[in-house]
DNA sequence: GCCTAACATTGATGATTGTCAATATCAAGG
DNA sequence: CCTTGATATTGACAATCATCAATGTTAGGC
C-alpha cells in the first residue's frame, strides 16, 4: 500500500532545508482528503449540524430538506456523500430512513488534522 | 450578519422531531466551508504536512515543487489557497518565499468541527 | 392488488477546480 | 543596466461537482 519514494542523498544546495520526504504519502492524503472534501460544501455542514442537533440525535430526510431550501435528491445526494465519509450512519425504518452521526467521526477527522 | 431565519410554528406531523431552524446558518456555513475545501486536496494536505514538518518551521517553494511532482506555478497557486483560508504564513525574503503554519490554525480548524 | 408517500438513482447542465504552458514580477549579482 | 533565478499571475482546458427534473424502488394503507 505505501511505495514510500527514493530518499535522494540530499547532497543539494537548496535556499532552505531540504525537507526530503514528504511527511505525508501520496495515498494518505487522497484518503485523507476525501473526508475534508465531503466537509467542503456549505449545505453538507449544515446537514451535520442538523443531525447533530436534532433530539433524538437522528433525522429523517423530510426534516433536512426544508431547512436547507434544496430538492429532495439533492438532499439525498449529500447525504450519501457523508455516509460514503464515514461521518453518517443511515437505519431505514419503513418508509423513512433516519441518519444519525457515526460515534466518534467527529473527533476522528479532529485527529486527522493534529496528526498531519 | 446573522439573519435568522423565521421559525415556524411547527404545527407539523412530520416523522420525527421537527428540528426547526438549522442550528448552522447559511453564511456561518460557506465561511467554515470555505477552510475544509483548502484541506479538500491530496497536494495541499500534503503541503501541509511537509511545511509542517520542516527543519525551521518554515519551507520555501523550491522545497515543495520536488516532492510533490507539481510544477511550480501548481504548487504556488495551491500555497495561495492555503494563505487565503487562513492555515498558512507567507513570508518573502530576497527572492525566496518562506511559508509557515499559522500558529494555531491547525487547532482551531479541528475546533470547528467541534462546534457544528 | 392499486395507490400514495418517502427516499434513491439517473441523466443533464452550469459552475467550480486542478493542472500546465506561457508570461510577468521582482530581487540579487555582475 | 542586464541577466539570472525564484516566485506569482494569466489563460486555457479537462475533470469534477452541485443542482434539478424525471424516473425508479420500496413500504404501508385502502
Amino acid at each position: 500500500m505505501n511505495s514510500l519514494p527514493i530518499l535522494e542523498p540530499a547532497t543539494d544546495e537548496s535556499c532552505c532545508a531540504p525537507a526530503g520526504v514528504p511527511a505525508l504519502g501520496a495515498e494518505e492524503a487522497k484518503q485523507k482528503a476525501l473526508v475534508f472534501k465531503a466537509l467542503a460544501d456549505p449545505n453538507r455542514l449544515r446537514l451535520l449540524s442538523i443531525v447533530k442537533g436534532a433530539g433524538a440525535g437522528e433525522a429523517c430526510v423530510c426534516d433536512l430538506t426544508e431547512p436547507l431550501d434544496l430538492g429532495q435528491p439533492t438532499v439525498s445526494h449529500h447525504l450519501k456523500i457523508l455516509v460514503d465519509a464515514g461521518l453518517l450512519h443511515r437505519e431505514k425504518r419503513g418508509t423513512w430512513a433516519y441518519y444519525s452521526l457515526v460515534p466518534g467521526a467527529i473527533e476522528q477527522t479532529a485527529g486527522l488534522l493534529a496528526s498531519l
